[in-house]
DNA sequence: CTAAAACCTCAACTAAACTTTAGGTCAAGC
DNA sequence: GCTTGACCTAAAGTTTAGTTGAGGTTTTAG
């Protein structure tokens, strides 16, 4: 078969039935219908399920996936250009997002070492209380 | 003045008089009240304040951060040894989350390299459909 | 031809972590 | 003494990413 149902896209992207509908209603994918309006999907859309998931796995709301693939022909798989336009914004909040959280590491394993025994000092453990006048200073908590 | 009205706690915590409510319904924080019935918070809560968005940074939910202060006296600060109990477990934690969005960078680095013309096997690209009968393989996408 | 499996829509529900609103009390400044 | 700002509670609303259920249609297998 040239074109896929609801239930096999499923079973091959690993995604729900109901999800999928989501999706649809959320404009990331798209599909046509048959005599009995029931949904048919192009093989393309697992390039785009694929990519879809790939994205929210590097921590990419569903709002700026759908932006981003809003340029894009309906459910065209992506290009090596717009692949990699993508790839390289998301790839720089996954750094970033990389970055945050080993430093937050750096100052936890800090902490442990420390035993917390001074706890005035410690840079985990003292957000804006005694710190909050101190400028840029131990950046760590409190940050959105 | 010894004890600290919710506005203060707000102020000196950067944590808004809303989510100080929704904490202490929570049991994460606990308050006295004045005459007039209004919240007294002891010093020490901001501290507690502190360790709960600090765990929130890397990434632990309110209900374990709320299992793992069960066990203090109410308000009291952690003790050192508290401390180094719960920063171990979630530095573990974190230290598994860095490792997979490394995992993904490094996928997705390589991804940019290929210029994904070779999109059938991308590991990044391709998810269940070609791969899910391969075993382990590449194992980056649909994992919760 | 019929029964089961798959599909359809729409609305309501879930979970986390809060915020907002409404209606009312309390405290502080002038 | 009164007004304004801070505070109270309880309920409802918000966002994200879906899932569940009801009631009905279509497709497929035997």
């Amino acid at each position: 078969m040239a074109e896929l149902s609801v239930g096999e896209v499923a079973r091959r992207s690993g995604v729900a039935v109901s999800a999928l509908h989501f999706y649809e209603s959320k404009g990331l994918i798209h599909s046509q219908r048959n005599a009995g309006n029931q949904r048919r999907y192009r093989r393309e859309v697992l390039r785009r399920i694929a990519l879809i998931r790939a994205a929210q796995a590097m921590g990419v709301s569903l709002a700026e996936i759908a932006r981003a693939l809003a340029v894009l022909p309906n459910d065209a798989a992506p290009s090596a250009a717009d692949w990699r336009v993508m790839s390289q914004q998301w790839g720089a909040q996954l750094e970033r997002r990389i970055a945050r959280l080993q430093q937050m590491r750096d100052s936890l394993t800090g902490c442990i070492g420390c035993g917390c025994l001074s706890m005035d000092v410690c840079p985990l453990y003292n957000p804006d209380d005694q710190l909050a006048h101190a400028g840029p200073g131990p950046v760590i908590l409190n940050r959105k």
